[in-house]
DNA sequence: GTGTTGCCCTAACGTTGTTTGGTATACTCG
DNA sequence: CGAGTATACCAAACAACGTTAGGGCAACAC
């Protein structure tokens, strides 16, 4: 029914009611440089939990001590626990950005749709968490903030441009390769955590995804 | 590195200890149905909630208020939570090889797996929190017990040999298959609950699937 | 009819996310 | 420099969580 709720779909802007940050505008610049330092402390000991012992396996005593608090301390720089997984979704994306802008997209279709395949699969396949929370619906009742949010769909439309690039344009083409992409990081975490089982076919799905998405170039290279 | 534990992999058979029925042996038979029937009732409950507030968005006490009980009481029947949830990853299991066998396996390759695809992402879709229980790993500790995880086996088994009927053999191409189904349906879970975004491009996805993994028909068909 | 077992309860434990209310420290401004 | 205000932390406590302990009542076995 309902089907396709904007491009990327899914979790959409949200109820927004804006406050991200509790303490909004600290006054000093030194008070705001290390208030943002600690909350990024509190975030990268939440990361260190998360590969540990799975993305909800954690506690907020547990990211306190890490930083050296108690557990309500860490309310002065997050309203709640969503509020650090919203950050951990944020920064996610910024490094799934970073790694994107990292990927040459220049050469021929194949080769460039091969090395953002293994961008992206060695991105997943690095940190499960990490996959979970940026790519799976596994948090219960948690949705990211339309700030957190737009990053997810810069992403997206990086992709897009890079698909197109090689060649690759229209939605369904598009989501035919999020598919795929996703489908081999999931199984491979899932089925084979620590292994090579899914992502080593990275390449087989590639050229299976252009004969099929770019059958000229196959027609051509098949003589 | 590791690579591959067993042809499923992933879940293996863990530190089996046996016990997972609470109460072992009711002596009357009459007894046993009871106690049977009631366990019914309470992962029918967990289901429930399951659907409606996520895999993990449920209480013990919610499920024992949906069975008329307090929620000690759910001891007597199930060791712990995650005995729940074994219950549930077996009986998911159980419901997928219904579906499988329901589906006709005679006729052209195309057709067979343009209805496997059709059935696996129809049982996806209809349920979030069982795709996630049964192909994703997101309850942090949980192991399915061996008699469960037999089950999980036994539908690999079986799509392993309806795909050997279509022509499709070798692990790669059915771990290429399970990489592109379940990537379909994280995607239409993750990004369009309740659309069809992704699953209609099943067909397309088999197409695809199919010219790559069996390329004499394909070559056939095309003239 | 007596003894055992299964079923269900209340009470309570330790732990979880979160709120309250307080206190020092760090900063701003007169 | 000194008064006043944010900020950063804390201990104590809350309700809700999974789970354990201990007891009572009914259904069964012999």
């Amino acid at each position: 029914m309902a089907g396709g709720r904007g491009l990327t779909g899914g979790w959409g802007p949200a109820s927004s009611a804006l406050p991200y940050f509790v303490s909004l505008s600290p006054v000093s610049d030194r008070r705001a440089s290390r208030h943002q330092a600690t909350r990024q402390q509190i975030i990268d000991a939440a990361w260190a939990l998360a590969r540990e012992r799975g993305l909800t396996g954690w506690t907020l005593r547990e990211v306190a001590d890490a930083v050296g608090m108690r557990a309500p301390s860490l309310y002065v720089y997050f309203e709640h626990k969503d509020a650090i997984y919203d950050a951990m979704f944020a920064q996610g994306y910024a490094q799934l950005l970073e790694a994107i802008d990292a990927t040459p997209t220049t050469g021929e279709p194949l080769r460039v749709l091969r090395r953002v395949a293994r961008t992206f699969l060695a991105f997943c396949v690095a940190d499960q968490a990490r996959f979970q929370l940026l790519f799976l619906r596994v948090l219960p009742g948690f949705t990211p903030s339309p700030e957190s949010y737009a990053l997810a769909e810069e992403v997206l439309d990086r992709l897009r441009r890079m698909l197109a690039d090689a060649g690759i344009r229209g939605r369904r083409s598009v989501d035919l390769w999020t598919a795929l992409m996703t489908g081999l990081a999931a199984q491979q975490l899932s089925n084979d955590p620590g292994g090579d089982r899914w992502t080593r076919l990275a390449n087989r799905a590639v050229e299976m995804f252009l004969a099929s998405e770019l059958p000229e170039r196959d027609a051509a290279s098949r003589g």
